[in-house]
Order: C-alpha cells, then structure tokens, then sequence
DNA sequence: GAAACTGGTTTCCTTTATGAAATCAAGTGG
DNA sequence: CCACTTGATTTCATAAAGGAAACCAGTTTC
C-alpha cells in the first residue's frame, strides 16, 4: 500500500486550527463582525437604527446575518410592543464573549494603521 | 432642506468600527485567518506543506492568499536554492502582530465548544 | 528520455454572496 | 383613503469566491 501523498513535513492538525475554522465558520460574511461590534458598543440597537447606522448595509442583508447570529444563539432579538412594532437586537451572554475577538482585531486595525504611517516617513 | 433620513437614534460612527472594518478587510477569504494560524504554530513552512496540511485548499487558493498576504506585509516568502527550488513561507514582524486577534478567535472557538456542550447536557 | 518533485499559473465552471428595488403587513396620523 | 413608519421578505441580477484539473518550467533521478 504506497501512498500517493508523500508524508507531510509538519507535525498534525493542531486543536487550535480546528478551533479558528470552528470560529470563522460562525463569522462568515461581510457584515457579522461589524454587526458585533455595534452591539457591543451600543447594547440594544432596533434595527432601523443598524440599517442607517452601518454604512452600506442593505435591509437584506442586515436582516439575514442578524437572523444568522440569533440561530448561534449570539444575538437575541426581542418584539417590541411600540406604536409602529420595533424590534430591539442585543448580544446574548454568549454573545459578548465575543468581546475578546472584536477588540483584538480593532485594536490590530489601529495597529496596521500605525504600521502603514511608519513606512511613508 | 429637509432630510429624507430621520436622525440615527445612536451616536456617530466610532473609530473601533472603522478600526474593525480596515482589519477584516485584509483577512477576508475562507483561507486566509487560517494560514495566518498556521504560520503562527509552524513558523517557516513550504508551500507544498502548506498545500498537504491545510485540508481542503487548493493550490490556486493557498498561492493566491499567499500573495495577498505577502502584499500586505504579512507574510513574507523567501525563495530556497534547494535542488528542486523550495519556497520558504513565514510571518513578518508585521505579520506577527496578529497573533493577539488569531489566539482570542482560537480561543473563542473552544469557548463556543464549551457553550454548544453545556446546552446539549 | 520517461517520470517525479517543486511551486506555481491558467482555464473553465459552479456556487455563494451581495445588492437594489419592489413589495408586504401592521399600525398611526391626517 | 392616503401617506408614512417599522421590520422585514421577495425578486431579479450581478459580482465575487472557490474549486478541479490541466498545464508549465526548472531540476533530478532512474
């Protein structure tokens, strides 16, 4: 029984690799992780709000990714019994675990901003 | 001159939104977090290493990211004067800032493990 | 020379993702 | 009734992403 595949040079899948792809998988898009970011800056956002407030966003969209993160339990939404019927989105517990990942890559953008503005002087 | 647009109901757009944005703008693609997380734990590897190892990627998309890294300052690549020419892939000092943002998105992915566990108890 | 290995590139094709605009349902104000 | 609000969904269309397989170039080994 030859392999066809010489064996590879590196040591195997590392439980750490399956935990980014596990992670990535739930924030897959264009949109989820800004989506984030908003409610934890925000807290409770109604969702005209999140329509006018995130730049480019499309009502399609906003609608389909935050029903997404409510199916991973990330988002809760919550019906309002206001006049014109509004509807409140927050982080769920789980969902602001996800502080950690939010700040770390906000604070690399600074970083890379940084990193940018040295190599033009 | 009246806006179409009511007044947003939140305050103006924060620098850790745009900070979000410019960062994930640079990792986008399904391969390219975990590449990162790859040389991150392996430090120089090949490119058919990588190919071999990172289930499922194709060589078009592993050379193509590999690009888009190396443009971005991230990934350097270093050509080997090895009889069947060997190309050398590892982090640039640049690149190896992102290990915060890789370890709290690895680490997420345990903690979500942890979470779908707990529900099904 | 044939076959294999390295590191790619190219072609062709399919699947996803995204977007703009129209529509809808329920409710309010005039 | 008409217009407008909120929170969506539907339709139609396009753009982007991704993948399988073939191909190429340089070098080595049999």
């Amino acid at each position: 029984m030859n392999a066809k595949k010489p064996a590879p040079q590196v040591p195997d899948c590392k439980e750490q690799l399956i935990a980014i792809k596990d992670t990535m998988i739930l924030l897959s898009g264009k949109w989820k992780i800004q989506i984030i970011g908003w409610l934890l800056l925000y807290g409770k956002v109604r969702f005209m709000d999140m329509l006018r407030g995130i730049e480019g966003i499309a009502a399609k969209m906003l609608s389909k990714e935050l029903q997404e993160l409510e199916q991973n339990e990330i988002v809760a939404r919550t019906v309002m019994p206001t006049k014109p019927t509004t509807v409140e989105y927050e982080l769920t517990e789980h969902g602001k675990t996800l502080s950690g990942v939010i700040d770390a890559i906000s604070a690399w953008g600074v970083t890379h901003r940084k990193f940018l503005f040295k190599k033009e002087s």
